[in-house]
DNA sequence: CGGTGAGTTGACACCGGTCAAAGACCGTGG
DNA sequence: CCACGGTCTTTGACCGGTGTCAACTCACCG
């Protein structure tokens, strides 16, 4: 038999190339939790001894900074998609950031981290998909690191559109959202977006947005990495 | 017997808790290469199929940035530490960054990467001790992130200082180094640097530093994360 | 003694953050 | 149906940090 849980480990990138066998055990830890917008699957500090993957809705990944006064979106993690994934894999574990949901309802499975830690380092094919994982990961973070302090927030929201909007209408999330996601502040966002719209870049319509001229907002993105 | 790759493995802190044995057919493998200051282990992009232990010496591991014109650098390893780690744990990996000695000599124990992936892969108290190396420089590399993205470089610069010098005089490396490090510009750190001396924080004498106020440079450097 | 590289310093522009006020939107409850 | 309150957004004014450019000094070294 197939279980939802294991159906939803099948297809989770961490476990990429697992076979169904690998992760049989492991889905039969899970138990799911659904979570309404706002509600907290940790906060930063708390100590940590659960794993957990995205069913459904979204998390989103942030840190507090400036004594609260200022968040740091790190990752928006959808369906299919890690929670806390490092941290678990560390025994006695504090959390280095906190993750809210961000949609009601948002599911998640949640796996008892000490036995999958087990299931996984005895498991060369999973040991290998997970720390491939995290690699791919800490790139990504890297690029993130790298755009964050040496590029400008026009090429970052730049990038944002482009990412996001590119296949059709996108509806944006708040611009205090965007703002953490971003690494600024609201009002920037709003001048930024304001001032994308009157250049033709962008059309907007009750946050919805659409690309006027992606080939322009691509030389923004970019403009700064090709020397 | 005990070969000095053995030795060195079994100090660095990525295989913690790793036993001898699990260490003997790892150290077997690695070949010693000496560098001297300015050459490259690798560069950003390079195919990279070896993972390399530095045995003495320092290496800078740094990505260039705003196309080629500004530079960050991401760590500095010393001895036992790992360069190139989460790379070479993919198979075909690219390098996302550049490597390259900081001192004459500098000398690296090369390991074939995929012999030690499969290595480490099968032996659960290995991989175990890999991840949790990894999940630990993840974490530096976030607390790093936010210290980029949200502190000013006086911030940066006073815990720079309060890390390398607390302990007794510390030869400065020079500014375009600290620049990298700090993620901005040379003028600026010379103009930091002058003022922390004019405010009596820092004795500077022939590029070697000395704290004279402690307590206030730690009050510099934490003053925007407690409340 | 000239050359080279690093450090220092001034002037200046600009981005980004802050504060405050006003406007738009959306729910609730009268 | 409309008034109301709260939240989010927009906009203006202003300030300070940071980056850039250029000139100059200094140390070191042939």
């Amino acid at each position: 038999m197939t279980s939802r849980a294991q159906l939803l480990l099948s297809h989770a990138p961490v476990f990429q190339g697992a076979s169904s066998a690998d992760l049989r055990p492991l889905a039969a830890l899970g138990v799911f939790r659904v979570l309404r917008r706002g509600e907290h699957l940790f906060r930063m500090g708390d100590p940590l001894e659960t794993l957990f993957v995205v069913s459904s809705g979204s998390v989103r990944v942030y840190r507090l900074a400036r004594g609260g006064t200022r968040e740091l979106t790190l990752h928006v993690e959808g369906p299919r998609q890690l929670v806390a994934g490092l941290a678990a894999f560390q025994s006695q574990a504090m959390a280095p950031a906190s993750a809210v949901a961000l949609q009601t309802p948002t599911e998640v499975l949640c796996l008892p981290a000490a036995a999958v830690r087990e299931r996984v380092f005895g498991t060369p094919a999973l040991a290998g998909a997970v720390i491939a994982y995290f690699a791919r990961r800490q790139a990504e973070l890297l690029a993130r690191m790298e755009g964050l302090v040496f590029s400008e927030l026009g090429e970052r929201l730049a990038a944002y559109l482009l990412e996001h909007a590119a296949t059709g209408p996108y509806a944006l999330p708040t611009n205090s959202e965007l703002a953490a996601l971003l690494g600024t502040v609201p009002e920037l966002i709003s001048r930024k977006l304001g001032e994308f719209y009157r250049l033709n870049l962008i059309h907007l319509e009750r946050r919805t947005v659409r690309l006027s001229d992606p080939a322009e907002l691509a030389r923004l993105a970019g403009r700064n990495r090709e020397g």
